[in-house]
Parts: structure tokens; sequence; C-alpha cells
DNA sequence: CATATCTATCTCGAAACGAGATGGCAGACA
DNA sequence: TGTCTGCCATCTCGTTTCGAGATAGATATG
């Protein structure tokens, strides 16, 4: 059978998977520049790559204008096929390389600020030295929001707090307690504080919907108590910021302010009558439970906490092996 | 809300098309050395992308040995992966440039190797000229072969012949007629010879199962002939030289002898008391049938046949406009 | 008018690619 | 046993592709 033609090379194709990924990161992203930040190649290069893309096609893929670009209709269809491609080679390659033996892939997890601050370093370290072919993604917020994706399953695990007794099948990885955050020099000068004496103190604490906040609120209301909350911001190194400053106290979990708190920039005070507690849980995304990878990192977090606990890096209560 | 994490260039893959296209390549030859040879690339550039390819994995593929390869369980599985990603992005790409207005992508086309020796030149110009986007890719074969695989669906399009007056949905390209293909010097030195004062030639002629073979048998049968069938030969180049060498003679359509007969290599005596004639036909694949680009070779198939009979370049009568 | 933001183009050094040559290995054959 | 064949792996080198960085042009805004 002799193949007569003009065909070129059997099987070439238009695309690339490269150029597939530069188009659909630019019409995500809405501008040649801001995909260039994400995905750290230069704009120049995404700008040859797209053209040349429409080039090998024959028809506009984008409308370019001073505020970025949109889609054609063409665009649109090019945008779903290559999101389903990459898709299907990041299931490929997950699938060939994500076993128990070797666990590999992205994994993403949730933390909150004040968790992230003393474990976001070791845990990133640990995961690069012993499962050095996960990508960890860690992506930091406040709890409020950060419950909302991890229900939406933004994520597959996520660190997340809770103050009842009952955290069902979340791993428990730490019991941390409620302190007043006082500015270097300013009173009280104890190392506690009755919870019916912050009334004295001006506060910057989170939003209401932060779990912080509703964690004290719970206990302040239930002791018939009162607080004097002067600022409300939902940035936490705000928050510090302010207390360093003398501008505010607060009420935090030690890991928040672990850092300030060691190199003297705050104080922390034990609040007592009573002693507020909240525990640190672990939550995994039930649909990646068997993920090989996620598995791996879900075995390996708790070991990276009790270590910061008992190495005193961390000021928490490790739970109890029950 | 802030990203952290080590996680390389975001989204590279392991994989890319090229590597896909070499990997499912070599594995569906069997050999490095076949599929440099199907994808017209260096043996050397397919080992050492399928050798990346497993090294980036960090699993091993294929087995290799001295008789070619075969696949690992997880090479059997890229392979599966590889081939649906690979169909994904030829659909896609099909999706994008194959318009009514603009049709694109690869034509398959079967054609005997008679009908090829008048019509593969032309037609590929014509392709080429008036469909630049289009690829042909034209199977020149025996006929048996090439309605087995036609009813396989292998291509898009074929020509065939047929004998019978119905053809049913085909389109009819062109009616030729047999004739005894004589060397040059020898006789019958007339135009014409009866079917019945054929048996004095000795005859090269395809084998059985050919329908160039069968068409004559059938006519010859029919009216108490005989023949002198010295050689049986699948190979329309290797019975002509035969002929020009004066070693046999043959019973062919002019198509098939139209250049060696032109240049005196050959000459042609008609075939009469019958005259035996038999329709060349395009069949089309029914599931191809909605292609813009099948759609547009189908059409420009007979205009290029229909140039070639008015210009006397093909012996052949063009078909009744009913 | 100056500034900011975005895209397009150019230059140049680095990286990747593939052809061709060659070597090694194993089986078949005279 | 020596030779031949077929296959894969490695190397060299020229070519092609890629992307960073600089820069220019266009447009909207203060």
């Amino acid at each position: 059978m002799k193949t007569l033609g003009i065909a070129p090379r059997l099987g070439l194709f238009i695309v690339d998977i490269r150029q597939l990924r530069y188009f659909v990161g630019v019409v995500e992203a809405g501008s040649f520049t801001k995909a260039a930040s994400i995905l750290n190649v230069a704009q120049s290069a995404l700008s040859l790559h797209v053209r040349q893309l429409e080039e090998a096609f024959g028809i506009q893929l984008l409308v370019r204008d001073r505020t970025g670009v949109s889609v054609t209709a063409s665009g649109a269809r090019l945008l779903e096929r290559g999101r389903s491609i990459l898709r299907e080679i990041q299931l490929t390659e997950t699938e060939l390389t994500n076993t128990v033996a070797s666990p590999s892939g992205e994994v993403t997890i949730g933390i909150p600020s004040g968790a992230a601050r003393v474990l976001s370093g070791p845990l990133l370290e640990s995961v690069r030295s012993e499962l050095p072919r996960i990508s960890l993604k860690m992506i930091e917020g406040m709890t409020g929001p950060l419950e909302e994706w991890m229900a939406a399953g933004r994520f597959n695990l996520a660190v997340l707090y809770r103050t009842a007794e009952s955290v069902g099948r979340m791993t428990v990885l730490a019991r941390e307690e409620f302190c007043l955050v006082v500015p270097p020099g300013e009173p009280p000068f104890e190392d506690s504080i009755p919870l019916a004496d912050l009334y004295a103190f001006p506060l910057a604490v989170p939003m209401r919907n932060n779990n912080v906040r509703r964690s004290v609120a719970d206990v302040v209301a239930q002791h018939g108590c009162m607080l004097d909350v002067r600022f409300e911001v939902d940035s936490l190194s705000t928050i510090i910021n302010m207390v360093m400053e003398g501008k505010a106290y607060s009420i935090l979990t030690p890991s928040a302010i672990q850092k300030e708190a060691s190199q003297g920039q705050v104080r922390t005070v034990k609040i007592i009558d009573p002693v507020i507690t909240r525990s640190v849980v672990l939550a995994v995304n039930p649909k990646d439970e068997r993920s090989p990878a996620v598995s791996a990192v879900r075995k390996l977090i708790p070991k990276v906490a009790n270590t910061l606990i008992e190495s005193k890096h961390w000021s928490a209560t490790a739970p109890d092996r029950a």
C-alpha cells in the first residue's frame, strides 16, 4: 500500500500544550500582563504565542483593547476545549505518578492567617523534604471565607477552628487558648487577667463573621461581660501592627503573634475565669480522601504540628492520644 | 487571598504533545525504527523523547527487546490516555478550522492503482490550489483490499469500480472500456479485436480477487470464450513492465496505461463483440458526509475527472447528466 | 501634558530539537 | 564461527524555537 499525498509529517498538530496553557491563562486572567504575572512568563512570550496560535488556526481568538482581552466566539470554543485538554493531561499525569509508594501532584490546603504564621513555613519545608513529588499549594485567608471555600470543594485540605468538643471526622492538631495581646510597656503587667476585666482595654478585632470574634463573643456573652471593640479589621497583620504601635489591644491565639511575642514586639496575657479555648483542626475534602498525595499530606501535618508544640515554637496543647 | 507554596511555574506539565505523538506512534508501530519511518522522524529522536518521558514520569513505559517494544502496565495506561488526548486535540483543531466557507483538515481517499495513474496528480494539484487548507491523503492499492478498507471505514472517500449499471449512492466519475494492451511492434495491428480472438495472446493479469480480473472473467465466461492467463501478478507496474518488455499482453483499462500508450511504449486495441465496460465511481463514507472538508473534495473530484476526459488525458466516457 | 496600563515587536542568548553517524546487543544464517 | 540483519542507545553538531528584557505605540485618566 503506497501512500501518496501532500500531507506534512503525520499527525502534526496546530496547537501545542504550551500554547494552550498560555491561551487559557490569558483568557482567564483577562489580560496578557496579568497572565504573565500568574504564569510567570514574559508578557511578550504570551503575546507572541497567542498570535501564532491565531495565525495557525487562521481565526481571531481574542479581542484586544486597552483594558485587556476578551474572547471571540472561536476563542470561547478553544477555551472550553483547551481547558478540557489540559485537565485530561493533568489527570493523566496524576494517574501515572500519584501512587501510594510515591505520592505526587498538587495538593491544595486552605489555612487561616493565624495558623499559617506558625505552620506554613515548617509545613512547606516538611513537604519539600519528605514528599518531594508533591506540590503543596497553600491558600491563606480569614476563616469565614475559608469555611465557605472548603465547603465548596476548593481545597483538598483545610486547617480550621472549632470551639465545640466534638469535631466530627476532622483531626485535632492542637488546642489553643485565647489571650490578651498587649502593646509593649502597657498594662496589665500580670501573667493573667480575668475575663470580666477585659472591658478596660480598647480592642482591635476581626469582623463579626470571624471565628476568633465569634468564639470570644460567645463566651463574653455567656458571662455577662462587656468588651470595648474600637476597631473591626479583617486583616491579621493590620491588627498586630496596631498593637505593636500601641493603638489598640487585641484578643488572639498565641499562634497569631508567636513571632512578635518572642521578639518582644507585643506581650500576651492569659485570659482566665474562664479560659477560652478552641481546637485547631484539619479537615479533608471527602472526594479527595483516596488520593495518595492528599493522604500523605494529611498524615504529615499532625506530625509537623506536634513537633512545633513540643519544641515550644507553637504555644498550644497537643491533642490527647485517645 | 494570598497564595503561598513551592509550586514551579503554574501548570507546567510532564508530557508534551510531541512526546505523546512519539510515544503513541512507537507503541502502535511496535518498534522505534518502524515508528521513525511512519512518523518521518529520526529513530534516535524517538528514542530520546520516550526515554525523557519515562524519566519525567519516573516509571518505565516500554519494554525494549531485539524485536522492538511492548508496553508496561503504566505504558498501556499512558497509551490509552495519550490516544484520547491526541484525538481530542485533533477534534478541537477540526472544529475550529473546518468550516463550509473554509474547509480544512485531513481527508483520506483510497484509489485503485489504475485510476491513480490518471487521477492522482491532477487531483492533488487541484486540491492544493482550490482547497489549500485541506491535506489530502491518498492511499493507492489494488481494488480488493480497497473495498475491504472502505467498508471498514478507513477512508473518507474512495474511488472504486463497478460493472453493474446501478451504482447506488455513489457518484459515477467515468465509464471505461477494457482493451488489449499490446507490446510495441507485436500483433494484432487492427484497432479492435473480438473477444473470441483473445485466447491467442498470453496474458499477465491481476489475481483472482481483482476487479479487473473478475470483470473480464465474467464476460468471457458469459460468451463461452477462453483466455490464456500465463501470469497472475498483483502489481500493476509489474504487469505494464512485462508488456513493455514483450513478455506478455494484458487486459486493462486505458487509465492504467495512459502514459505508456501516449509514449508509444505499449499499444491498446479495443475489445469488441462485446465491448467490456465498467464505471469508475466515487464512494463517500456515510459518517463523513457532513464534514465540510470531505464534501469539498467530494465535489472537486468529478470536476477533475471531467476535465481529464474532455482534454483526452483520460480515455474514458463522461457520465450522462441524468 | 504627564502618567499609567496594555499590547506588539525586536534583539539576543539559552535551550531544545532532530538528523546522521556510530556503537552495542542479540538472533538468524551460511 | 563469522557474517549479516535488525533493533535500540548515545553522541555530535547545526538548526530551530523559546523567552527575557527593552522598547515603541496606542489609549484612557488625572
